[in-house]
DNA sequence: AAGTTCATCTTGACGCCGTTCAGATTGGAG
DNA sequence: CTCCAATCTGAACGGCGTCAAGATGAACTT
């Protein structure tokens, strides 16, 4: 009757509770926002009393973390496609940069949580640098495919700074300050374009 | 009992209860961090009960917005001081670039309000593209001086994508992980520099 | 089949939060 | 000196995160 889908959580009798948390929090992120999100709030959607949650995470930034750890991986899927389906070589960093973006404006609330989270241990996840389909990862390699310096302190700081670029333009992407520049242009994805297009990395100049 | 902490009194017998509001958020901020900030520690830093506040604050937000503003003001000074002893034309782009992320870095707190007060209202500051010496005009004049194009879109793109580097550079710096690279580069300038070096329209890219 | 165990879940409480409102206070205009 | 309007207080409301103690019931024994 009930489904197993879930690769390890719990083996035992009562229901799975851990993921349905998780995912109560998700869909109260989607429809609330993310200043709804209380631990109580979660607890409700979810049918359990304001304390059950404590059986299952230590507190509620812990619950907050398993939430991004999901955002995590369903950016490192988008990306992933993004650089498959890029055209050329050159094509794939910016659409990488793209594909960043446009997850962090379909999901605000979850991209907002997932920074947060990582803000409040001033780390970011551990999968971050190890994974090698991480999306930090996906565009160092891209920088390599596209000729970069070998030299590892020189691919470091191209990597970051991509990825600075792609976060700023993910947070100023929702300030309606830059809707006439996006009409002007044709679309969010013209004007995301348009940006990368003037900074180095994303251009097509290979980083010396 | 009273403490005549700031520098200037009073100009009316009972306090200025609107600037000292601000001026206690703002010690409670660099004190405690955000995270301290309520409403009622604000009042008792001040001194006055938890309702006092709302005579002279429609809301918390509203006294957030104060604080961010003030943040505003403390950058576009920094940004100008940058902006006016930086070497050549081309090292004044990354020098704004590097002023801006150094004040994040040392408000944090302060920092992240200002963003968080902004975000709440999908807006902007108003001043944000009125005031001449904002840092965002600052920024875009530096553009036109250093010779970028004149196409008014291209423009706003060029400084758009500058502002988002740095934003997102300043949210970035904050995490440990990019430490043995500040180390490898002898100080967190010359790793903010390296950085901005890989982002085209940082073109200068002489380090001191 | 019955009893025991133990993780799980509930109930109720604590202190803090933002916010409201009725009433006390008070500086200054008349 | 009186009165007004602005300012401040005290108490209250509902919601929050968290915790301690008790109830529940599936699974393991025997």
């Amino acid at each position: 009757m009930r489904e197993a889908l879930a690769p390890e959580s719990r083996p035992y009798h009562h229901g799975d509770l851990s993921r349905a948390l998780v995912d109560a929090a998700r869909r109260l992120l989607e429809s609330e926002g993310p200043s709804a999100l209380s631990l109580r709030a979660v607890a409700r959607e979810a049918g359990v009393s304001p304390a059950a949650p404590y059986h299952h995470f230590k507190d509620k930034g812990e619950l907050l973390d398993a939430v991004a750890q999901q955002g995590w991986d369903i950016l490192n899927v988008a990306m992933t496609a993004a650089r498959a389906t890029a055209l050329s070589v050159q094509d794939k960093l910016t659409s990488l940069g793209v594909a960043y973006v446009q997850f962090a404006r379909e999901h605000p609330a979850l991209y907002r949580v997932m920074y947060d989270a990582s803000r409040d241990k001033a780390d970011l996840p551990a999968h971050f640098h190890a994974d090698n389909d991480s999306a930090y990862c996906q565009v160092r390699d891209t920088l390599i495919e596209a000729g970069a310096s070998d030299d590892e302190v020189e691919l470091e700081l191209a990597t970051n700074a991509a990825w600075c670029a792609a976060h700023g333009l993910a947070e100023m992407a929702a300030f309606k300050q830059f809707d006439h520049l996006k009409e002007k242009l044709g679309g969010e994805e013209a004007f995301l374009r348009g940006v990368f297009s003037h900074l180095g990395i994303f251009a097509g100049t290979a980083s010396r």
